[in-house]
DNA sequence: CGTTGACTTGAACGATATCAAACAGGGTGG
DNA sequence: CCACCCTGTTTGATATCGTTCAAGTCAACG
């Protein structure tokens, strides 16, 4: 899937209003009142991007902020020989950019359809600086980030290869939304689409694409979980996964 | 080098003024005014404590933040088997604790003697909502740790033992304080003492003290490193460290 | 001196990477 | 409709880096 490059923000659709989004009360915008919310929709510009679209180039200027309404983007760094590490998964709600700098210290890419509501940079800050408790929210958001950025540092250097894929799977499981459970299937079970690829998933987490086919090829083996082609994924057996993410090495 | 205890907030020692405080315009205090400063050394109670001491506990409560006025500390996540993994290295003028959480999302702990500027969590809050400007500074402060734990993402999950070990080691000259380049010495070949044992530099790295040792040894052979004892360390070829922090594996 | 703790060094092992090939699904053009 | 490719994924065989286990060194200290 080539990467493309850096959409043109100028085009947008003002169609859409904050009081009919989805994400209105989980974002950051969720911290403002209805005049300020108004304000806050003058100044958006919604953009839908395909898969692979580039929103952010690592080093380089940007100039806006954003929401993500849906879709899932992912943030990523790359060695020199192209070494890649996904260091961020971004879900609908989350907050997409680096305040008080002009380079961007990361790559930012789509990684499935993905609906933003952006905000230039300048006109943003602005309103950020009028706002009573917009900066505040958007201060306990980069605190949750940076304990989660944490939490993945401990799985990233000292987990093992089934602890990894097992903590992955359980994360995104939390984060996805859920697609209907067709079928008589046990509602302990839930059912989701992978939103990343084999690929993606071994930038997260730091392994090859081969030991990250092998993982789940022995969970399904095991009947822990079950996938319907390559992406969708059933949890068969929560409480075994649930083990599997830290397992006892004395 | 057993842990102890989280220590007692309540015996302090007032006499350390502010204004003669040598972090000042580096730390989050930085951006307060005079007035402000006054009010905020009223809170401040110093604490002075040696290597080893706990200084916050993961998932128990926390009451105080702090200022490092000099030393190192580690923040530390640990699995059940023991596993652990330093999520963060904090120096003098770095901020001390979670804000807009009770529970400390990890252990902190002093890794050589430590001298911290404490505030209750109470009282500082207030001042936080009151200083206008100071919640902007430890939010700026927060989005470049999160820089920083991003980077250090980027190093467990891609690099090799070789370019970790060089990595760190940059990261550390650039942040201790050098030694006085006694002798003939270059002066583009500083000399630092490593905060951190070699079973604390594996932490950090996602390594075994093992590997840190041969890969220190082999830096030591062939003269990129020299080493005095165990801690003292002078960098003898800074543009071969440097390429080594990143080998191209074409 | 003998003990202790931190570090180093060596040898063998093993988890994960690497290299290579086969496989599956989806689209395209004949 | 089928043959073909394209891309993503799985599977197998082998190699390698870093771990594990086990001694051995060294300096500090009682």
């Amino acid at each position: 899937m080539a990467t493309q490059n850096t959409f043109d923000l100028a085009t947008n659709d003002r169609a859409l209003r904050c009081d009919t989004c989805g994400v209105r009360h989980k974002a950051a915008c969720g911290a403002l009142s209805q005049a300020e919310v108004f304000r806050l929709n003058e100044i958006a510009h919604h953009k839908f991007l395909p898969p692979g679209q580039m929103i952010l180039s690592d080093h380089s200027e940007m100039n806006f902020f954003a929401n993500i309404i849906s879709g899932v983007v992912k943030l990523t760094k790359n060695l020199a020989d192209g070494r890649q590490q996904i260091v961020g998964l971004q879900f609908p709600s989350d907050f997409l950019g680096r305040p008080f700098r002009t380079e961007s210290p990361y790559n930012a890419e789509a990684v499935t359809e993905v609906h933003l509501c952006t905000y230039n940079k300048a006109q943003f800050e602005r309103l950020v600086k009028e706002f009573e408790g917009f900066e505040h929210r958007l201060f306990q958001n980069t605190l949750d980030e940076l304990d989660a950025s944490r939490e993945w540092m401990l799985l990233l250097g000292r987990k093992s290869a089934t602890e990894k894929i097992a903590s992955f799977l359980l994360m995104v499981s939390k984060r996805m939304e859920m697609v209907g459970c067709k079928g008589a299937v046990n509602p302990s079970q839930p059912s989701f689409t992978l939103p990343l690829s084999r690929a993606e998933i071994a930038d997260f987490l730091g392994l090859t694409i081969e030991t990250v086919s092998r993982q789940i090829s022995n969970l399904k083996a095991q009947k822990i979980i079950g996938l319907q082609g390559n992406r969708v994924l059933t949890i068969l057996d929560l409480p075994r996964l649930v083990q599997l993410t830290e397992i006892d090495h004395d």
